[in-house]
DNA sequence: GTTCATTCTTGATCGCGATCAATGCGCGCA
DNA sequence: TGCGCGCATTGATCGCGATCAAGAATGAAC
């Protein structure tokens, strides 16, 4: 994953990666209190993240895709926070934590490059604080599709013809909303021709103006 | 910070901390957009830290207390991204983030450490998701000052009485509530008997149901 | 001690999103 | 092909928290 490493260093990081695991679609890559080992970095596919309270409920804290680093919620207490669930057939590459940890003291590109990955992620969970702390029904659903279609887009995908994975059920829960909610937002801003939704099909059309949607008074 | 060093370690661990800052209440410690280059340890004091959104948004996404690290979100992107503001008279320790990084390639104490705290904050971060996600005002107040309490004993204090730090409004942007919302709750939680509160004096009367109050229906 | 601005409290009303409920649709499976 | 279940849509109503508004308490400045 990281860049500008010399030919001996690459050679290195390929021993990193430990077995490639297939997930079949609805099966967990690791629950919550299961012991940390490894990070998993996926490589086709498509997860959620979800953590389940004490009391029972259950926040989707993040939907994953291909290229992306999971487990790393499991550092700090030795044990898997959250449940990582496949949302459709995926691969990922297992990455042990003491191998990982014991090269990024030789290579110190690939040091900084996880210290990076780890920062991202918490800057994109302020991001989500910031959508439900602030953000009103359909600005939320907006930043959503937004932000998927950007993430679509630097994979090589179409940045506004795509299939979600997730169920109206799981956006509402990531998106702090209930699932008739999300229906209706989405119902919604195909009424105004912003995108067109059948089911998990999405097509914006719109793309510049989803974005204002974003933003509040439009 | 770490334990089980030599001393030799201690030694070199002790040449990391630069400066020290002293920070008058109400002044940043960074802004965001500021350039990165290191992050701060909380001598004594308290901090809030708040995102603001290009169209505007304000999101206080936590407050910080002695011991505790900030400017962790600045390693991704190479530049703060969100203000630190005292919110009393506080001292920090400056970490150069270089020299830690390379002291870190060391110690592998210091480095697993170091990940550790970087995944604890990301654990956090999740929990304020789920509160905001899932959670109704009178909850999310009950666990933002349970929450507090928690840290307040850990640090040696009392877990039942202290002094609020922030205003209700910051208090509101951290818990997604409008201002009035948090200070008829405080009143609410007080005519129930589980507390009491003057300005930002708060006496705990009932610490295991302001727990239960933390959890729908009761 | 007085002034003034900031912060907090409390009341009245509104509206967004939750809730309750019914129906429709699509897909896997027999 | 037809059945059944999970998922989605849409309507009607409710209620929590936002909003608007007024007034009180606090504390900093001088």
């Amino acid at each position: 994953m990281p860049v500008g490493l010399s030919d001996a260093e690459i050679e290195k990081v390929d021993t990193l990666i430990g077995a490639r695991r297939k997930i079949p679609r609805g099966t967990p890559l690791y629950l919550s209190g299961e012991t940390f080992q490894s990070l998993f970095a996926i490589r086709t596919g498509f997860f959620k993240t979800e953590v389940i309270s004490e009391d029972g409920r259950e926040q989707v804290t993040g939907f994953q895709m291909a290229g992306e680093l999971m487990g790393l919620d499991g550092i700090g207490s030795g044990q898997h926070n959250c449940d990582a669930r496949a949302l459709e057939d995926s691969e990922v590459c297992v990455i042990p934590f003491n191998r990982l940890s014991e090269l990024s003291r030789e290579i110190d590109t690939l040091q900084h490059h996880f210290h990076k990955v780890m920062s991202r992620e918490i800057v994109r969970d302020q991001a989500v604080m910031m959508l439900l702390g602030t953000m009103r029904a359909e600005e939320r659903l907006a930043a959503f599709l937004v932000n998927l279609s950007q993430r679509f887009v630097s994979r090589g995908y179409s940045a506004t013809e795509f299939n979600l994975r997730m169920t109206r059920e799981e956006i509402g829960s990531y998106l702090g909303l209930k699932l008739e909610t999300v229906s209706r937002g989405l119902s919604r801003l195909q009424d105004e021709g912003l995108l067109s939704v059948q089911n998990k099909k999405i097509r914006i059309h719109q793309l510049d103006a989803l974005k204002r949607a974003m933003s509040p008074r439009c």
